[in-house]
DNA sequence: TGTTATTGTAACAGTTTGTTACAATAATAC
DNA sequence: GTATTATTGTAACAAACTGTTACAATAACA
């Protein structure tokens, strides 16, 4: 835990004003979709983990160390889909709340009341095999199902969907580098993590016909689960 | 023209700093896809045209209008594909020459020699039916084929590399919506639009079935161009 | 040794895509 | 007129892919 957390927040000269990004972290566990949000420290609003771009780094490693921070998660594979610029994305009141409940000096940290571009960024994860970690700035991290999310501050509903949409247009190209999945799955979870995504269901053999089709199966041992019925091999994605 | 090619260039306070715009025009005329590319004023220096975001317009009314203004084309599909944001992205020693040899005072425009982060879109236009005109800072606003560009600028090269890319992905959804045709267009021409714009080439037959088949095109009269063989048919877009 | 639930495939049909063939022309030459 | 030439619009067949049904091959358990 950090015991700083009422000391210095980012400051100006240390970060390019008017740049932040937003993260859309997926999370799968073989059976629901859900994404990462944050809550702000006593102020009941809830945001996607995101930040600000230091000076003297790229905007790819502001991003990777950010979400790290923020949500204690590594080695995850985020890729940039759009970038949000409206006039109205920003909202000063509900940033000043996060300063003030947070105790930290509003006049200093007055860069960050002004409007600010954001470059979206997602990422699949499976969302067992970590432990995600509130930042300083942070209540609580939690995993929240699309279909119950609380209401997200600024235009990050607006930033969800997009990201929806981009995933599903990716997915036979995506899935394979992400680690949606556990290292090893069956064909059932495979079409799960499908059908979760997608938001339709599909036929089990043209599924199965289809992924087999991709070469990009490796085919393992059987998992012996105790069912009363055949046992399903395990597969892996090839490494190309 | 304009005239006043020696006064004031954008200032610091009407515009958000570190923030940028690049965008890759391709035009196509039935036979050659090229791009649109700026020479700056006794600089050798050529780039994209782009710009910065005023600190009371969107991001979207920037590029549209900052567009329109380097160009002089209006009307232009403009489609968000990127933001880059490398350290190594900025060029303050060029940019201070564009100041210099266009009698801009460098103190007074010192924030365009800090690092920018650009969000890139590319657009789509038949280049036949539209006239460039270059802007204040530029000498001359030319069509390029991609393979006889001059050097450009900073990562410009790399910018229209991923518009390429990202362009080839969405041809089928973007053509459409997009004026890379004369309204009216014969199989012959759409193939080669997408030829050109693929890189590879098209069974003829197989072509027209498909094109055909996606119920986007409504047929027209014949065109007759005085060739001694069966005139084609024009066809057009259905709009949706 | 049956029974039950689930998995892996084969078989067939229906659809889309690749290839070849050929008739239907516009202009021109005679 | 009629034959010639280049190109276009489709049909016809094959090959590849997708949707659907059927069924055999199991793990565990009664």
């Amino acid at each position: 835990m950090n015991t700083d957390k009422h000391s210095q927040g980012p400051k100006k000269k240390d970060y390019l004003s008017h740049i932040a990004f937003d993260s859309v972290i997926f999370g799968f566990n073989g059976k629901q979709l859900k994404i990462l949000v944050l809550e702000y420290q006593n102020t009941g609003l809830f945001a996607l983990p995101g930040g600000f771009v230091k000076r003297n780094e790229s905007l790819k490693d502001a991003v990777t160390k950010g979400v790290m921070e923020r949500t204690g998660i590594e080695d995850l594979y985020l890729e940039q889909f759009h970038t949000f610029g409206n006039l109205d994305r920003f909202d000063s009141k509900a940033m000043e709340r996060i300063l003030e409940m947070n105790g930290l000096d509003i006049k200093a940290h007055e860069w960050l009341l002004d409007r600010f571009i954001s470059i979206a960024y997602y990422a699949l994860i499976n969302f067992e095999e970590v432990n995600p970690i509130p930042d300083s700035l942070a209540d609580s991290i939690e995993w929240y199902s699309l279909d119950e999310l609380p209401p997200l501050m600024m235009d990050h509903e607006e930033i969800v969907q997009k990201a929806l949409e981009t995933l599903r247009e990716n997915l036979d190209k995506k899935l394979l580098g992400m680690n949606l999945l556990p290292t090893k799955f069956t064909m059932k979870e495979l079409q799960n993590a499908y059908e979760k995504i997608m938001g339709e269901t599909f036929k089990r053999t043209a599924f199965q016909r289809r992924m087999l089709a991709t070469k990009n199966l490796v085919r393992h041992e059987k998992l012996f689960t105790g069912g009363a019925h055949r046992a399903p091999y395990l597969y892996s994605f090839k490494i190309k």
